[in-house]
DNA sequence: CACACGTGGCG
DNA sequence: TCGCCAAGTGT
């Protein structure tokens, strides 16, 4: 049981073990603001390892806040694609802007001003305010959450309110003084090398306060939450070719991949086949007439809340058919060679299916005809 | 407060 | 193949 008079040789041994096994991270050099503040709202959700190079090409983009505020929005979301959450870098984005035109262009260091900027919640506000600025506040993020699950042997789902509310308080007590840069990244680099799900508890420094360990059910913490069944649905698209280039518009400023390029397509409703699904949509959303020239792969992905099998054909404008579009479901269109397709953002699903033309025997006969 | 929001890795 | 999840936030 973790007392009181037990809460600085917790972190005591916390801190010896984060000096000896944290990993090098480009993020933890320098610990400006701006570098702290980019890495934390990369990392939402987001594995460690995929992170960093994210990060450093970022960096090499914009080096601070003055570039991503003069950026526009199609180099910040280009330098995000594929990772998700774009909703992230459009806040962050905008953050950038508040940041130079209320704070002179200085990232904020009071919390609440933190905690203001658009994309910061109570977990990045601490983090940033902590790491950043070395105020003495804790930040609770996941790992965090299973840390003390742990630690504390908590029954219940760890989301739950009154365990949160335990957790934070928890995690605040246990911070020492003057040492919360070095203390959240401990507890949540603890939670991810060594109280990971699968737990390494022979590797821990603080095992001998984990009510968990001694009662050797650590496995059985934290108890997760109940979660919603994981949907499947069909999805087909088409790539349309017409003299030599192919079709591709731009997803409206709200909802799903805000602001995306894509290769236009929808749902496969009840009854309906992918192929039929493809020229209802492009007659529905462009107003095309198109026929189809070759099923080109079925692609596989998964989402939090649901699974999608994307069905993915070549399609050709029906003859005498005009290549201008009405757009009914787009803000914008391009007819883009080839090439040029790397030059836009794309869902991931779409991407991979961009990548898989570059192999596709059919496509240069298409294009020519 | 439940739910939407992306993606790729892992067992 | 498939469920779970990895440094959460906004609505």
């Amino acid at each position: 049981m973790l007392h009181s008079h037990d809460h600085a040789a917790f972190a005591d041994s916390l801190l010896l073990w984060f000096s000896q096994h944290q990993r090098p991270l480009p993020w933890r050099r320098d610990y400006t603001p701006y570098q702290v503040w980019i890495s934390e709202i990369m990392l939402q959700q987001t594995q460690m390892e995929r992170g960093v190079e994210y990060f450093l090409r970022w960096m090499d983009r914009l080096p601070d806040i003055a570039a991503v505020a003069d950026a526009d929005e199609e180099t910040v979301l280009k330098l995000w694609e594929g990772l998700g959450y774009y909703s992230r870098v459009r806040n962050l984005h905008r953050a950038a802007r508040i940041i130079v035109r209320e704070h002179a262009g200085e990232f904020p260091g009071r919390l609440e001003h933190i905690r203001a900027l658009p994309g910061i919640g109570d977990y990045t506000a601490a983090a940033i305010a902590s790491i950043a600025f070395r105020q003495d506040v804790a930040c609770v993020d996941a790992n965090v959450e299973r840390v003390l699950a742990r630690v504390c042997d908590i029954d219940t789902p760890v989301k739950q309110k009154e365990n949160m509310a335990f957790v934070r308080a928890t995690a605040q007590a246990l911070l020492p003084p003057g040492k919360a840069r070095e203390f959240n990244q401990a507890m949540m680099e603890l939670g991810a090398l060594v109280c990971s799900k699968k737990a390494r508890c022979e590797d821990c420094p603080v095992r001998r306060w984990c009510e968990a360990h001694h009662l050797g059910i650590v496995h059985e913490r934290p108890v997760p939450a109940a979660r919603k069944p994981v949907s499947h649905i069909d999805v087909a698209t088409g790539v349309l070719v017409h003299q030599g280039r192919i079709f591709i518009q731009k997803r409206p400023d709200h909802g799903v991949w805000a602001g995306f390029w894509e290769f236009p397509g929808g749902c496969v409703e009840p009854g309906e086949t992918p192929e039929r699904t493809v020229e209802r949509e492009f007659m529905e959303e462009m107003e095309f007439p198109v026929e189809h020239a070759g099923k080109i792969t079925v692609i596989h992905h998964g989402y939090t809340t649901y699974r999608v099998t994307l069905h993915c054909f070549f399609l050709r404008l029906r003859s005498g058919t005009s290549p201008a579009p009405v757009l009914h479901a787009a803000t914008d269109h391009r007819w883009v060679r080839f090439g040029e397709l790397t030059d836009y953002t794309l869902p991931a699903g779409h991407r991979k299916l961009a990548d898989m033309l570059a192999t596709d025997l059919r496509l240069p006969a298409l294009l020519d005809g």
